[in-house]
RNA sequence: GCGGAAGUAGCUCAGUGGUAGAGCAUCUCCUUGCCAAGGAGAAGGUCGCGGGUUCGAAUCCCGUCUUCCGCUCCA
């Protein structure tokens, strides 16, 4: 097992080795900025992308029960009436005049500021649903929405897939997209953006079903993220008290994870109940109801829904992989990601570059480019390189020296996590690389 | 959105009215060759942005944007 001596990193070194490494930059920062936007650089969308994948391998082709989904940002206005965002989506916001204090008119009664007693304004609504025009006019008439969630999606698909995949209850319906949100206060980094990115499965069930497989996928989160890598003990759930539930929840579980800032949700696990389809069935007038061929009953399916934010658990792992070793010069900064999370598998170095080491190296790097994710580097020494990939979670280093060349065309292996070497014949090396980042699987799990 | 703090090179920061700086990082060459080596050189800055005051503004004033910390909300 790694040890680890994480104990107080501030968000500030991860923004600082975000930018110098490639993770994450600010959306359009010479212009500025734009606030609470973020893009990924070249070894961030690495990482993102695995987070993704990750997700989807054990959600959807792990699984005979779930099956993927891929549906538009841009969706029928009346689709948002249905599901209540329209209305119970947007804030009635009032200020106290007096300690300019702010609170949702609904969470406070009659006209006095609950903090010191001072006078409110009139409540304002805030819509948190951007809004943009579909075709040439704008108007009412042309107003669609982005959407909030990825959730309705798969709702308004529900039929479609029942059919042409011909599943039976319960099964599932899996998503990952951008979805947007106008929130009123963003922040702390890649945690809360406007604009983000959503792993959702919708797993449909009949009623009565639903409870047990609320506490079935809140277990399934919880190891997910250990199995790639997240420290147990930087893991809660937290069961949302009655009065935070949403409107379409019957119940809500938060999986948090024990930030910089402190403990923040990387995804909640909803019981949706049969809120969603019964509000489409009738704004629809399509009938959404499932006929059990067992027990000839018809009935409209429950819904438990694990929503997972892809951004804030690209943080999350970004977090929980940073580790530093000795002090000031000597000091090597870390990221010990599970091996398939890592931006990248396996580095390329040849010792120096030399006109009979660099040509060899580039053909191992061939060798290896097809089958894993790949770094290759042979600028300035090979400490300074080793530390460069520690630095971006590179799982192994292959290096090329004169004895490749002269003698036994072998090359090193270099344990990111260890700093272990070990030598291998070139014919062996996908082998022996599949091996290590085997046993890196193993010594990750959370 | 409110309150507080901050914004100068890729990163961390110094510079408080008079020619824009350091350390680290980056690139090139030489040397070396397995854990951030040495030497020589180079590149890199609309001082967040826009106004104003001034002979002159990174510095003073106003506005604005962005980030961080609280309040609040969510994936």
């Amino acid at each position: 097992m790694v040890q680890r001596n994480l104990s107080t990193i501030d968000l500030n070194t991860l923004v600082s080795l975000s930018k110098r490494r490639g993770f994450v930059f600010q959306s359009s920062e010479i212009y500025g900025g734009v606030g609470s936007v973020w893009d990924y650089g070249p070894v961030g969308v690495e990482l993102k992308r695995n987070v993704k994948d990750a997700w989807w391998r054990s959600m959807v082709r792990e699984r005979d029960d779930v099956v993927g989904l891929d549906a538009a940002i841009l969706m029928h206005p009346e689709v948002w009436v249905a599901s209540g965002h329209a209305s119970s989506f947007s804030d009635p916001l009032v200020d106290c005049k007096e300690c300019r204090r702010r609170f949702r008119a609904d969470h406070v009664d009659g006209s006095v500021c609950p903090e010191c007693g001072g006078e409110l304004s009139e409540p304002r609504q805030f819509n948190l649903m951007f809004e943009t025009h579909m075709g040439p006019v704008q108007g009412d008439a042309s107003r669609v929405y982005l959407r909030p969630e990825t959730a309705q999606g798969i709702f308004v698909n529900f039929d479609n897939v029942q059919t042409t995949t011909r599943k039976k209850l319960p099964f599932g319906i899996a998503q990952i997209g951008k979805s947007f949100r106008n929130e009123i206060t963003p922040g702390n980094f890649i945690f809360r953006t406007r604009e983000f990115e959503q792993m959702e499965m919708e797993y449909f069930c009949k009623p009565g079903e639903d409870d047990d497989l609320h506490r079935y996928w809140i277990d399934f989160s919880m190891n997910w993220f250990k199995r790639y890598g997240i420290r147990g003990d930087k893991l809660m759930v937290r069961e949302h008290g009655k009065d935070e539930l949403p409107h379409y929840s019957k119940a809500s579980a938060d999986v948090e994870y024990e930030f910089p800032w402190g403990w923040g949700e990387l995804e909640t696990i909803s019981n949706r109940t049969d809120f969603d389809l019964k509000a489409h069935a009738e704004h629809s007038g399509k009938d959404l109801s499932y006929f059990d061929n067992e027990t000839n009953e018809r009935f409209v399916p429950y819904v438990v829904e694990p929503a997972m934010g892809a951004d804030r658990s690209s943080l999350a792992f970004l977090a929980d992989a940073y580790d530093e070793e000795g002090e000031g010069k000597d000091k090597r900064v870390v990221l010990r990601f599970h091996p398939d999370i890592a931006p990248y598998s396996v580095a390329v170095l040849p010792l120096s570059r030399n006109e009979k080491l660099v040509p060899k190296a580039r053909e191992v790097h061939g060798l290896l480019r097809p089958l894993f994710s790949t770094q290759y580097d042979d600028s300035q020494s090979i400490g300074r390189r080793y530390r460069r990939q520690d630095e971006i979670g590179t799982a192994l280093c292959v290096t090329v020296d004169f004895e490749t060349v002269e003698n036994d065309n072998a090359v090193t292996i270099r344990n990111r996590d260890s700093m272990e070497q070990i030598r291998v014949p070139i014919e062996n090396l996908v082998t022996a690389v599949r091996d290590q980042l085997g046993e890196m699987r193993e010594s990750c799990r959370g």
